[in-house]
DNA sequence: ACGCAATCGATGACCTGTCAACTACGTCTA
DNA sequence: TAGACGTAGTTGACAGGTCATCGATTGCGT
């Protein structure tokens, strides 16, 4: 039970930028999507995989390539496209040239649920983020992130 | 079908800090909470739930108060601590002042979870994050989410 | 060609969080 | 002190995510 371990807690600045980062995101990611919840009926997770299709020049793409660019584990990909396609805004379609593939489609419906989406969305990210956050400031923002995201994918897993 | 809406889209700059942002937390987020589960047998949410407890005197909160400081909805606590009730690590227990209130009270059991988890959480919390960041960088970091969280709080909801 | 390993996606069990009632208790006012 | 209203926490149905596992298919080494 000792209670002198050699750690090093985090400081008070520490604290304040680490808790202040995870507490941010909770309610700021908490606030957008039931903004576009309830003003569009679409979920966050809905909007990441349709903002991906319409990136596509035929709204189409592979189970394994939006799996990537979503950072989103297959299984995860599987369940809420199935539950997405169940609400006609994508289709599965068999692939061709690999017999185990699968491609998401974008049907007019999701087309039209982003379209609807996406400027309240914008607009709200703009309201309730970037207005209050110097340009020095987002550069910042970016910078870190990117370092960090970068030592991440250093240190395996 | 107009496309020219008159939104205002994010700029480069702007985007690459959002989705640095985003994308850093989860990431991050993702990480410590796996290392936490698989090397403490903790959950994210059991942490901060025990977190808060040890903060207090006799390891003892309301509800409510639990509640408010994790920024929780009044559902997700009962669930959660059911939960945690179930695994040994916290108490329910009635409160004599307010018949419709309650407690939950630290076990011993909590208290050795997470005083073996904790000093592992912020040995990891440095590592993949603090020691990649400078102490300036902290600074806007910890500035900018406490203002934007003060526009989140001004803003109803 | 053959067989083995890796890849793609699906599936089912399980855990977590949200939403909308609902119960029980307190508080304020007439 | 009755009734109305608010507050504390619970509950159940449901959407979302993870994990382990599986079937099908492809690709690689020999």
């Amino acid at each position: 039970m000792g209670e002198q371990e050699d750690v090093r807690w985090l400081t008070a600045e520490e604290q304040r930028a680490w808790r202040g980062f995870v507490r941010l995101h909770e309610r700021l990611g908490g606030r957008l999507g039931r903004l576009l919840q309830s003003e569009s009926n679409v979920s966050p997770a809905d909007f990441a995989v349709l903002v991906n299709l319409t990136d596509t020049p035929d709204g189409r793409q592979r189970y394994q390539d939006l799996a990537r660019a979503l950072e989103w584990e297959k299984s995860r990909m599987s369940h809420h496209i199935a539950r997405m396609a169940g609400r006609g805004m994508v289709v599965r379609e068999e692939c061709p040239e690999d017999g185990r593939g699968a491609f998401v489609v974008i049907t007019d419906a999701g087309r039209a649920a982003i379209e609807a989406a996406a400027p309240r969305h914008v607009e709200a990210v703009r309201e309730l983020f970037i207005d209050h956050v110097t340009p020095a400031e987002l550069r910042v923002l970016a910078e870190v992130s990117e370092r960090v995201i970068g030592k991440l994918d250093e240190t395996q897993s």
